[in-house]
RNA sequence: GAGCUCGUAGCUCAGCGGUAGAGCAUUCGAUUCACAUUCGAAAGGUCGAUGGUUCAAAUCCAUCCGGGCUCACCA
């Protein structure tokens, strides 16, 4: 054995050992009861950042539970990462002067393929360099032929269960992708913007946004605004820049008093809240700014200007006609903004496919309350049930073409849609036209995501499903919780009338050493990768953990992984000095059985020799207490999902107290050749080994390698 | 505005009803020993504030103060 524990010289030799031996391969036909983990899909097309490592969570329970005899599965897989994906694709492509409209949708589609293949097995070896026990056999894509035709199957059987609706509904449009985005991922900035108070018939009323007037439809008082009360359900006359309008002034609670002058101009078209207002009092709706991010042909002259060059115009104009009273310079408010290029939100009317998510949530709401699926930590039941109550229906429409195209076909004659499970329909059932047209968008990622669990498992191997459906654990960030986790409650249920997963795990974010959330920008980043490289896997996946209460986030300096492979270099070590001195007593006496004889003969007389028996002895029994006492602490910390104090305990016991106190107390011994107290050692240390190996799976194994077969595992031993 | 979360040693955090803990940093000392990626020791905290429950509170409850995160909202 060599002094040091260099985790470089074996870790990936010992990963290949694992892959090789099928140790990682799960059976489906076996007696032993099931434990199941799927991975929550990485993005195939992108390098593993911390947040993925945190996945240490999910390896320590397969390994775990593998060692207290259950079959185990954690089944790998790669997410297309739709909008994502395409936007690095589309970067890709700029470097080399080219953009999206340069190809046909299929091989724009066929591109990004290729790309996303050539670099899916970068982040799949990240995956094992970080040691995941991971069932390679079974490893998906989320654009698997089979799991597609899962995703059509779900759309169309939540079609056919009256769940799914098409609508124009306002949505969040970035005009420079071109795609819309949810509610949820658009990012909200405060930004100061000039607040024109306007001249409206016989109002005033402030606005930051003068060139959407022409989609005006109606005005918005509070009901019980006295000043106001006598216009309510009136008709007005509104001087425009482009004629005269007739207006209704509509009383509505959504509407400030105290705000500016207490009246509002509604927008239906191209606001959230007058969006709202109108649908309560039946106003029409009127679009006037175009996908494009240019007003449209109802805006007369100020047609084909640019959102910001209208604003400009009008209030120019405005201020002609003496319209335009006041300006507000220092009005600063929240704007939604595109997560990626981070060009203001339009919202927009687009008719997209919804999920009517009431019933799915007010089910899934059910299931958690009754613990039918558990959270760990516990406060994030609450959370859970929380966002599900506040969900809205879900826009499941996406206007890029990297994801999979939703099975819906427009008859051109009558205007009737079709959905089907992906074959494309010869022609409309209703008027018998062959002039059919398929959607062009594909599906929300999270849409496919949502179905993960049942999707994977229905696709690996026959019987997969039968065997490890509802999957043990679902483990990933808190911060998707709703994206993700409650969505394949609410499908997962629909589906397969179960729930997905019986347990919900989740942890928190990894942020820098002060504290501070990890980016490129900020040059913090700490990446796993690298720090595999430097400290070992063993000493990433344990600082990780160690000291760290499940749940929370948690502040990660480099330091704290040397610490831990300072650990993983005494566990190593401890396992060296055991190995030789049993090389030493053996070859002091060629026959160990003699050995023991002679020494307990030697023992049997009153020489001084004598009391120090006793005290050997007398220790041994202690460490052996001590241990047990650790074993059984270890098992309950371990089934209750407090993982950081698990480690915590072995931690201490190895190190504080086995090393540092019990191998010291007998080292004497040992010079003696007393073998009994080597072998007591030696036990457990070996117990120990199998209690690290979750945390530390490379360095416990190395050791055990040499100390049995180089073809042994650790794994095949039970706890 | 709402929800969640945190406030414990210089820093980062565990502990969460019964004599204040870890890692890193600091100071002093050891070293032919399995490990200098080591060992021994020291220093360092009225556990955010106030009130309450209790024989007993860092730990439970209430209020407040101060960070952080998420969501919602002002035309």
């Amino acid at each position: 054995m060599d002094k040091k524990f260099i985790p470089s010289q074996v870790e990936e030799k010992i990963y290949q050992s694992w892959e090789k031996s099928g140790l990682m391969k799960a059976s489906n036909r076996s007696k032993k009861k099931p434990f199941c983990i799927i991975l929550p899909p990485p993005n195939a097309n992108a390098d593993l950042h911390l947040g993925h490592a945190m996945y240490v969570y999910e390896d320590i329970m397969i390994r775990y539970h593998k060692f207290i005899g259950d079959e185990v599965l954690w089944l790998p897989g790669a997410d297309h990462a739709g909008f994502e994906t395409q936007y690095v694709f589309e970067k890709h492509l700029a470097k080399q002067d080219k953009s999206r409209f340069d190809y046909d949708r299929e091989t724009l589609y066929r591109k990004i393929w290729d790309f996303v293949n050539a670099n899916r097995p970068r982040m799949e070896n990240q995956l094992r360099r970080l040691g995941f026990f991971l069932d390679w056999t079974r490893n998906k894509f989320t654009l698997d032929q089979d799991i597609v035709g899962i995703v059509y199957k779900t759309f169309k059987a939540l079609y056919e269960e009256g769940l799914i609706y098409r609508a124009e509904r306002l949505v969040n449009y970035c005009t420079k992708d071109g795609t819309s985005f949810s509610d949820l991922e658009v990012k909200y900035i405060e930004r100061k913007d000039p607040l024109y108070y306007l001249n409206y018939g016989p109002f005033v009323l402030a606005t930051v946004r003068p060139e959407t007037k022409f989609g005006d439809t109606a005005v918005a008082v509070h009901p019980k605004d006295k000043r106001y009360k006598k216009w309510i359900g009136k008709e007005i006359l509104v001087d425009g820049l482009i004629g005269k309008f007739k207006m209704k002034v509509v009383a509505d609670e959504a509407v400030d008093p105290n705000f500016g002058t207490g009246v509002v101009k509604v927008t239906p078209a191209h606001d959230f809240n007058d969006f709202e207002i109108a649908k309560r009092h039946g106003l029409p709706s009127k679009q006037v700014i175009g996908f494009d991010g240019k007003l449209n042909e109802l805006t007369g002259l100020y047609q084909g200007l640019k959102i910001n060059e209208a604003r400009r115009q009008v209030v120019e104009a405005l201020k002609k006609r003496g319209l335009l009273l006041k300006v507000d310079e220092d009005y600063s408010h929240r704007i939604g903004v595109c997560y990626r290029c981070g060009t203001t939100i339009e919202p927009l009317p687009l008719a997209q496919w919804w999920v009517k998510i009431r019933s799915l949530a007010d089910n899934s709401i059910k299931l958690i309350d009754k613990d039918k699926i558990r959270f760990y930590p516990r406060r994030f039941k609450k959370i859970a049930i929380q966002w599900l109550k506040n969900f809205h229906d879900w826009n499941i429409s996406r206007q890029v073409v990297w994801g999979i195209r939703i099975p819906a076909w427009l008859c051109k004659n009558c205007r009737e849609w079709m959905i089907t499970d992906g074959t494309e329909p010869k022609e409309c059932p209703k008027c018998e036209s062959k002039n059919l047209q398929q959607d062009r968008d594909t599906f929300d990622t999270w849409f496919s995501s949502a179905q993960w669990p049942f999707a994977t498992l229905q696709t690996t191997h026959k019987g997969d499903f039968d065997f490890f459906y509802p999957t043990s654990v679902m483990e990933t960030g808190y911060e998707i919780l709703p994206w993700w986790v409650a969505r394949m409650i609410m499908i997962g249920y629909l589906m397969t009338k179960d729930v997905p997963f019986r347990t919900v795990f989740l942890h928190g974010m990894v942020r820098d050493k002060q504290g501070q959330k990890m980016s490129k920008s900020k040059g913090n980043v700490i990446d796993p990768l690298d720090m595999v490289n430097k400290y070992g896997a063993d000493a990433l996946r344990a600082s990780l953990v160690f000291g760290v209460k499940e749940g929370n986030d948690q502040s990660l300096a480099e330091e704290k992984i040397l610490g831990m492979r300072n650990f993983a270099n005494k566990v190593w070590n401890i396992g060296r000095f055991i190995w030789m001195n049993r090389n030493v007593i053996l070859s002091e006496a060629k026959d160990p059985s003699r050995m023991r004889e002679k020494f307990s003969n030697k023992l049997r007389d009153s020489s001084p020799a004598k009391r120090v028996q006793n005290d050997y002895k007398k220790i041994l029994k202690q460490v052996h207490n001590e241990h047990s006492k650790e074993k059984k602490k270890y098992l309950k910390l371990m089934d209750a999902y407090k993982f950081s104090q698990a480690l915590g305990l072995v931690y201490e016991f190895l190190w504080h107290r086995f090393a540092d106190y019990y191998i010291e107390e007998l080292k004497e011994e040992l010079r003696n050749g007393n073998i009994e107290v080597l072998d007591n050692l030696q036990n457990v240390y070996f117990e120990n080994l199998k209690m690290l190996h979750p945390f530390m799976p490379f360095v416990t194994e190395a050791v055990w390698k040499v100390f049995n077969k180089d073809d042994s595992s650790i794994l095949n031993e039970s706890l």
